[in-house]
DNA sequence: CGGCTATGCTACCCGCGGTTCGCATCACGA
DNA sequence: TCGTGATGCGAACCGCGGGTAGCATAGCCG
């Protein structure tokens, strides 16, 4: 019994310790996207949390880890995503439609759009910006796969795999640099535009036309 | 006479001067690009230009005109082709795709590049960054108009303009991020790519059929 | 109660890099 | 030939900010 108490104590402080690290995450991150990385001093992050400078160096390494644990947290969520949708049973299209509909929201958060910037080029010098880089290369990787199941399947036209995927990351990933939360539009009205529009092109004449009011 | 030459000269001095001032920004945008602004010294740039720190600020009043300066090009560069563009007298889609196959082309040069760079949020704090992001929207503003013109002239199907900007610049933009010069594609046959996925748009049977090879 | 560990802070260090000062050099007109 | 302005550099300055050493406090177990 001393000991489940011992263990339940020792849980309590981890929980405790993860809540902390956490909020130092939150408020970095949104230093990081209002300012820029190299515009925000470990000061400006101490201060805001009413906190230390040696407080934080309690819970991270350097500056760099700061930066870095943010945007991981954005890639084990954009992982997260990618499983599921790969788990469901539907067409590429449809796949597609899953992903960029939640993949809208995560880059509208904090952490997305640090890992956004951070895995720019020369944002970071170290290898951690490499481990960033290689995770959403991998997601790269997974959409032209599910890209390439569409044509397969019929639900995509003949197109390069590369490029819808290079296509829809742009425009989805531009989201991080322009969306504004105080803006009419939600991340998910967003992306059912954005979707619309490559799925049935705006071109007039070319995509359906606009549901039978010309073919009387 | 001796005004002649002596204007001949001063020509020439300006010329030369001009020519300086050039290859500073190039060397300076080349390095930004690859390392990031805040990870490129002035020395970094003097020592690539065979020069000492002292001759930059000759050119350029502080480090944040050196990104400014080539940012600027840029910027100029489009306000250019956007002047052509909407000199032509074509229909609002024809317009942008105009607009967007050259722009791509811009946004895989190394000005070009520093523009987006440098007008991402938090890049820069001082009020250089403003004038480049007026630009860049006065840039977005003309596009949406762009799309209301095509809309009404019957060319692109009815959208929400500004996501139709947004997702096309933001397509166009990523470019910058991920184009490699050895690669297989010109910025050309990228934009011509992405230009026909907006068009048609690339679900099957939403779009047309193919050019027939099912109607057998 | 006394020691030990976890936690946190004040005060400081120190290197990097943007910026500048003062001196060389040199083309050129008088 | 000498003066002068434009051009360029070596060397130093100095402020910012990341990172740390060493001390205070407090919960906690023996």
């Amino acid at each position: 019994m001393t000991e489940n108490t011992a263990t339940a104590a020792d849980q309590a402080k981890q929980d405790d310790r993860e809540a902390k690290r956490l909020s130092i995450l939150k408020a970095a991150a949104a230093f990081f996207n209002s300012r820029g990385f190299h515009n925000t001093s470990m000061a400006d992050v101490a201060n805001a949390l009413g906190v230390s400078k040696p407080f934080l160096y309690y819970y991270l390494k350097d500056k760099e880890d700061l930066i870095f644990q943010c945007s991981r947290i954005a890639t084990q969520e954009l992982h997260e995503l990618l499983d599921e949708v790969r788990s469901a049973e539907v067409t590429g299209w449809e796949r597609l439609e899953m992903l960029f509909r939640r993949y809208a929201r995560v880059m509208t958060t904090d952490f997305g759009i640090c890992l956004i910037r951070s895995t720019a080029p020369g944002s970071l010098r170290t290898d951690s910006r490499e481990q960033l880089w290689t995770g959403r290369r991998r997601l790269n990787r997974e959409v032209e796969k599910i890209v390439a199941e569409g044509i397969a399947d019929g639900s995509i036209r003949s197109c390069d795999p590369r490029m819808l995927s290079f296509a829809m990351f742009g425009a989805f990933n531009w989201l991080s640099y322009w969306y504004d939360e105080n803006g009419r539009k939600s991340p998910e009205t967003i992306a059912e535009d954005f979707l619309d529009m490559f799925a049935r092109g705006v071109v007039r004449g070319k995509g359906d036309e606009d549901a039978g009011s010309r073919l009387v």
